[in-house]
DNA sequence: CCCTACCTACCTATAAGTAGATAGAAACCC
DNA sequence: GGGTTTCTATCTACTTATAGGTAGGTAGGG
C-alpha cells in the first residue's frame, strides 16, 4: 500500500513474510499480490529469490549496526543490554522471529551467498554484547565468576529461542525468564515492582 | 535401505529431513527417492503430508517420555540435567536442530493437528526440568536466588537457540556456553580440567 | 526518445494428491 | 489340498496448483 518506493515495500514486505512465516514459506506471489503488481514485475526488482533474500539480509545487518550506534549513547552496559533484550521484545510482540533466526533454522536449504551476511549478524551481536558484558564487569556495574565470553555467548541463543519458541507457548513469559536469568547472572536485580 | 518396516523407515527419513532442512524443505518426492519407492506409495502409509508430520512429532513426543523415565533412574539433579543437555549435544553433532525447534520455526505454516504435539513437547519439558530444579534446591544440590520456574524457563529457549544458531557459526561452543551459564546459574562448578 | 516500472504470455519443474491396476502373500472354505 | 477371495504394498498415469523464472511488449514521465 505505502509506495514511497516499491523496491523498499517488496524488501519490507519479503522481510517480514520471512520472519513470519519462513524463508521457505513464502513466494514472489504472494510478495506481488500485496503490493498489487505480478509476479513477473517482482523480477525487475529483485532478479531471484535468492537475491532478494541476500539483499534482505544485508539491510537487516546495517540496521543492526545502526542500533549499536543508538545504543553506544546509553549511559550504562546494563541500559545497553536492556536494550538490546528489548529489541527481541518488540520483534516478539510482532509475532515475529529474529530474520536470522529464521534465516538460521532454514540454513541448509539456502544457497551460499546468503551465508555471509548472516554469519555476521551473528558475529556482530555476539562481539558487542560480549564488550557490554566485559565493560560492566571491569566497571564494576556486573559481578560474575564466569568469563565474559561465555555469559555473552548463551544470550544470543536464548533470545532466538525464546522467540522461536514463544510463538507455540509462553508467549512473552519466556523471554522475561531469559532475560532475568541473564542479568541475575550479572549480578544485576530486578527494578520491577 | 534398512527396512525392518517401511513404515518407521519413512517416519525415521521424514523425521531427519525436518530436523535438517526444515518442513517446508522436504517433499514425498525426497522421501520416496531416498527409500527407493514412488511417491505415490508414500501415500499409501500417510494419508498426507500433514498426516505424516503429526506422526513423526507425535513418536517425538513418546521418545521424549521415554527419555524421561529412563533419565529418572540418575542418581542427582545435575546428573538428570547433564543428561537433558547432552540429549541436545547428541542433536547437535548430527548437524540438526531439535525436531520441535524445527516445526516451532514453522509454526504459523502447519496446520491446527501438529500445534497440540509441538506444544505438549515443549511443557513436558520445561515441566520436567523445573521439577529438577525445585529438587535440586530442596535439597541443597542447587543454590539461587532466582525462582526455579524462571531458571528452568530459561533453559529451554537456550537450548533450542543453540542448536539453531550453531549451524551458521560457533559450532558445539554456544552449547557450551549455554550450558556452563545454566548450571552456574545453579552454583554448581564446573568439573572440565 | 529513452528509461523506468510495469504488463501479458509463456516455460519448466516440482508439490501434493487421486484413481485405478497389479503381483504376491495370507486366509478362508469345503 | 485346491481354488477362491481378500489384503498389502506397490505401481503407472494423471490432475491441479504453485514456484521460479524468461521473453518481449508498452505506457508514461523526464
Amino acid at each position: 500500500m505505502p509506495t514511497a518506493d516499491r523496491r523498499t515495500d517488496l524488501l519490507d514486505l519479503a522481510q517480514g513474510m520471512i520472519q513470519e512465516r519462513g524463508y521457505n514459506a513464502f513466494s514472489f506471489k504472494d510478495l506481488a499480490a500485496r503490493v498489487g503488481i505480478k509476479t513477473a514485475s517482482v523480477h525487475y526488482h529483485f532478479p531471484s529469490k535468492g537475491e532478494l533474500g541476500l539483499q534482505v539480509m544485508k539491510r537487516y545487518l546495517d540496521q543492526l549496526e545502526e542500533c549499536l550506534r543508538t545504543w553506544a549513547e546509553l549511559p550504562s552496559e546494563t541500559a545497553r543490554l536492556r536494550a538490546f533484550v528489548g529489541s527481541y521484545r518488540d520483534t516478539e510482540n510482532q509475532g515475529a522471529i529474529c530474520l536470522c533466526g529464521s534465516m538460521a533454522s532454514d540454513i541448509q536449504t539456502l544457497n551460499a551467498p546468503i551465508h555471509s551476511p548472516i554469519n555476521r549478524y551473528l558475529e556482530r551481536s555476539e562481539q558487542w554484547v560480549v564488550q557490554c558484558v566485559q565493560a560492566g564487569l571491569e566497571s564494576g556495574e556486573f559481578l560474575s565468576t564466569l568469563p565474559p565470553e561465555t555469559l555473552a555467548m548463551s544470550l544470543l541463543p536464548s533470545l532466538q529461542g525464546a522467540l522461536i519458541l514463544s510463538r507455540v507457548q509462553g508467549g512473552g513469559t519466556l523471554l522475561t525468564a531469559v532475560e532475568q536469568s541473564f542479568f541475575a547472572s550479572l549480578g544485576v536485580l530486578d527494578e520491577r515492582p
